[in-house]
DNA sequence: GAAAATAGTTATAAAAAGATAAAATGTTTT
DNA sequence: AAAACATTTTATCTTTTTATAACTATTTTC
């Protein structure tokens, strides 16, 4: 993956892993840290630990190291978890349910707002505080609410058939559970995927490696 | 990511993604398909494909292309996705729930024989065509049933309370959808992590970016 | 049998990770 | 209080890895 404003997408990918290590730390009552010692915990190298960070500014004192919960509060901020974009849930299968339960979404920058299902069983009950609706009312209800993003949690065909209202209601933020490709289709959107089963496909090759 | 027995990490996470593209063409009845029209459906270059596929074997033919058939079955037993491994779930709150539900598990190399958790109201339940044992038995299970991977539903504290046992138990192999770092503990282990609020911060940094 | 298509292979470029040296800070000793 | 020393970041340089491009050889098609 290309990058995201200068900084490379593997840099990004690591920062959250630094927030929750560092908010660890911050909890324990940890006051500072090098980067030796946060790259132990992090099983990678010190200078890694450096660079990363160094992308973003010289959060280090030379001769002192790091201070965690400074540091902690950089990385939210980069992260933007002080965010509380306005997002909808599509999707409150297990999957979905998974998701509005498990996530604490405003310590990660959203906020879910609306839920949205077909099943008639489930509309009108109730999933993490929010009464579901008739997954038909979600183009009136971005229309009428900002909503900064999508979560899909719905089969790939299923997100094919919504995919093209969204992206003309101005939705361009979308949380992917699917293995429908919305990035290929709409190139001017930030799609993040949570592909289970690739993962569950790339354990089961490095098991087969193992046991060679 | 280092390596797994000479190919990189990078090629094998991607072949996941080129399995679901080729079985989708399999399906629609496409025959053959150059480097070329793969990286276009891919949206990668056609050199990647090519050195990808490489890796592995010359699986094309020159002024040809790609048999897709013979491709897909290549990939999967390149992945050995043919595989039956024996696993177990641990956790059936939304999470496990959607993992034993959404998950084909005898298309990805494994088989699901047994799934636990701690609620009484659970136990006995059926989940998956599968009835839910009290979360304690998991020790004894793995010790009588061959038990070739572990599926991690469950919180990071709660993780920390049952993998030094399971690791004793010769468990080696784990997919993950906790916070908590197996690897770095028992290095000796394959651990698939899935950790899909890191996820949604990354999907929170790059609305930032783009909203820059 | 020649032209077109296309994989395989080698070479180049870009990106990422790692190592090192220089500068700054804090700590200890005298 | 000053000096010496240890720590640790920052900045730079080197190596490794990954991705792309270029080239070569083979096969297909007309």
């Amino acid at each position: 993956m290309a990058k995201s404003n200068g900084i490379s997408m593997s840099v990004i990918r690591r920062l959250p892993r630094y927030y929750r290590f560092l908010t660890e730390l911050h909890s324990e009552g940890v006051l500072k840290i090098s980067s030796t010692n946060l790259a132990s915990i992090m099983n990678v190298t010190a200078s890694q630990v450096r660079q990363d960070l160094n992308c973003f500014g010289g959060f280090g004192h030379q001769g002192y190291g790091y201070c965690v919960e400074d540091l902690k509060n950089e990385i939210e901020n980069i992260l933007g978890l002080n965010n509380s974009y306005q997002a909808v849930l599509l999707g409150a299968g297990n999957l979905g349910k998974a998701v509005a339960r498990h996530i604490n979404f405003s310590e990660r920058g959203f906020q879910l707002t609306a839920i949205f299902d077909r099943d008639p069983e489930k509309i009108g009950t109730e999933l993490g505080g929010i009464i579901i609706k008739n997954d038909n009312e979600i183009y009136e209800y971005c229309r009428q609410n900002k909503t900064d993003a999508v979560f899909l949690c719905i089969p790939k065909n299923s997100v094919e058939n919504v995919i093209d209202k969204l992206y003309e209601l101005g939705i361009r933020n979308f949380w992917n559970f699917s293995h429908y490709d919305i990035a290929k289709v709409y190139p001017d959107t930030v799609v993040e995927n949570v592909h289970m089963s690739d993962s569950l496909m790339t354990l089961c090759y490095r098991i087969n490696e193992r046991q060679k």
